[in-house]
DNA sequence: CAGCTTTCGCTACGGCTCGTAGCGTATCTG
DNA sequence: CAGATACGCTACGAGCCGTAGCGAAAGCTG
């Protein structure tokens, strides 16, 4: 995951205690639970964690990047279970999303870190490696499944394919995103459902308008 | 917009100072620019528009409150002129609110107060009222405009419709926030268009196939 | 006009968090 | 063993929070 910062010399002396990196970022979720962004403070991790303050700075430069470590985890935990037809994949993979964002620790943190990363350009870098790239392997096996079994067309030019596919990327997790946080409304299967048919829908339309 | 803290007694005193508080909001908005969300404290914004702090904790709660107020005048300017065809009142609308989020008040309030309102359900009403609500506005008129035109097809039933239109607002808004401030790509008019003909594929297809 | 009400600017305060420094101890490498 | 690094602990100045108290200003009402 390369979360924390790299202690600047080389090796040779203690080494870090890996207990103290799994107890901080557990405790650091569970304080985003308990107070949200604003009133989670380091001492307060630390204090949770069984930790030194100290301890915490000395691998996170302050709260965002400890919280872009902290929630990175969860993100791997989506998963694209190959259920046949691309309609399905989508449905689920909205839902997984849907069902992480309901965790109070992971809809309060991503908001907060993306809202900081827009005055704090490594820590946007950060956010990317560390949630954003990581998760665009969905659309791209997606995608690939599809073409295996005929229900998308390959695209021949490879920079077109990958605007697509960020397209895609944006449009789903952005609208699970929108749907679940800033309308505050659920993201049950019949929502799914009808995201899923429109998305499809504009693919059947973009794939045969290629030439856009 | 039903902004501040409504005095608890009724009228008879000195009014509130008008000018005190456009400067209040004005002084925020420049805060946001030049200190990020985190870094925002009460007291600078007080020292900015010339007023004594306590008038700040006299008129909003806290920094959330006094943000969205800020913030939520900016979205009143979007605007969807008639161009005469669904997919160009689309492209319009996706263009203004990407230039609108491209301003770093806008970006980094928009998210900052939306991380806060996941562990704060009165600051989410605020902000649902405020922004959410009053920008479906623009899905509601686009709609109507592309059925006078014959673009799309009446909905009959009225609850279907309402989930449609929910829909589509939460998919571009959602989408247009997630490519600019969380993928941090630009959503420039290549962009808009092809994102353009994917709703439109979708609408045309959720059109025929009716009975989801 | 006089009297009431509310807001205003200002100052001051206790409480909390920040991020760092310093120390002695613990742990690992060569 | 010597060197290097991490650890827990304590302490500290700095900054911000949100509130209280004051006298003065500015409207409304009769």
């Amino acid at each position: 995951m390369q979360s924390r910062s790299t202690p600047p010399t080389r090796a040779g002396g203690r080494p870090r205690s890996a207990e103290a990196d799994t107890a901080i970022l557990e405790a650091t979720r569970q304080a985003l639970v308990d107070l949200g962004w604003t009133k989670l403070t380091m001492g307060d991790v630390a204090t949770r964690a069984g930790v030194a303050k100290t301890t915490l700075y000395r691998r996170w430069a302050g709260k965002s990047e400890l919280v872009v470590d902290a929630v990175a985890e969860l993100f791997d935990e989506l998963e694209l279970p190959d259920s046949g037809s691309l309609a399905t994949d989508i449905e689920s993979v909205v839902l997984q999303f849907a069902a992480l964002l309901g965790r109070p620790e992971t809809k309060t943190a991503l908001m907060a870190v993306v809202a900081e990363s827009t005055s704090d350009e490594p820590l946007r870098e950060r956010i990317r490696t560390s949630i954003v790239d990581r998760q665009k392997r969905l659309v791209l096996t997606g995608r690939a499944r599809a073409q295996a079994r005929g229900e998308l067309p390959v695209e021949p030019d490879t920079a077109t394919a990958a605007m697509t596919a960020d397209l895609i990327f944006d449009v789903i997790a952005g609208a699970v995103v929108h749907r679940a946080l800033v309308s505050a409304e659920p993201v049950d299967t019949e929502w799914a459902h009808r995201f899923t048919l429109l998305i499809l829908g504009g693919l059947a339309a973009a794939a045969s308008g290629q030439g856009a």
